[in-house]
DNA sequence: CTCAATTAGTCAAGTAGCTTGACTACATGG
DNA sequence: CCATGTAGTCAAGCTACTTGACTAATTGAG
């Protein structure tokens, strides 16, 4: 039973490393080479809307240091703006410029790329049922942008 | 589609993520709390027979360099012995100590413990499943340790 | 109203795991 | 025999994280 357990883990493991890797080939095509995988999943905290660096760090499982810095990274690149909040001066919401949903645009279409190639290997039904039995056993927690 | 693409992608790499974690936890509470996933994955070569660092180098999709630190971590912590190879001074063949090979049955014991709760949401039926799914679009190339 | 405690965010320094480049020792084929 | 290739390590640098210290703004108890 453990060997089979292995096997399985192994298969989520190498799976999720293919998916990354075809994303970031998708979106070096499309003119982003340079935003990472931790980027992608700051921006989905940040599109779901009215998001401070605390929360993306919380989003990422990581410090809000490296939130700061990341999220510093991302303004300077052009596809995040701070807002100031006029009822708490402390807080900066932060906001995707148009670039920065042009992005999540690309992250979406280089997604469904990848998802297009398993579709000749399971077919559009066994997409749909994988597609189904992982939003079963994925967690809501944080996504961890590292192993 | 290329929403439904994205979700499917964000729920095997939030699978991934909680795989690594409980695994991680798993091997914690087993006695072996400095073994990282890409440790795991060189036990994976280097029980496979024959190895030397340069196999794991190319296994885990890392330079040379890199794969001979990670190779001296499991040396000086007990898990790997170097054997001289009487053919060819060079090579030095990688075998796992009864500390490493138990450090694998501990990973296997892990990854059983994570599949085990997954049966809770889906079912015995439905890991099955989910494992031939999954089987068939994992690829074989190397299993790089990081996003 | 005031001030201690909390909260949002940044700055600075340290760490871990990778990279590239240079090198030694050994092996191989003309 | 020697030029070329291969196994492996040493050393330095980079990047993304960490912990610790700090400022500025807000909140709440007395």
């Amino acid at each position: 039973m453990d060997v089979e357990a292995v096997q399985l883990a192994m298969s989520v493991l190498a799976t999720a490393s293919r998916v990354i890797e075809q994303i970031q080939d998708g979106m070096a095509r499309r003119g982003f080479p340079d935003v990472r995988p931790a980027h992608g999943f700051a921006f989905v905290r940040i599109s779901h809307g009215d998001a401070t660096v605390l929360d993306v760090a919380e989003h990422l499982g990581v410090t809000k240091q490296a939130a700061s810095q990341l999220v510093e990274q991302l303004v300077q690149r052009g596809y995040v703006t701070r807002v100031p909040d006029p009822a708490d001066a402390r807080r900066r919401t932060l906001a995707l410029t148009a670039r920065g949903r042009a992005c999540t645009r690309a992250a979406e279409a280089s997604a469904a790329d990848a998802v297009r190639g398993w579709q000749d290997e399971i077919g559009a039904d066994g997409v749909r049922r994988l597609t189904r039995l992982l939003a079963r056993v994925s967690p809501d927690g944080p996504l961890r942008p590292a192993w």
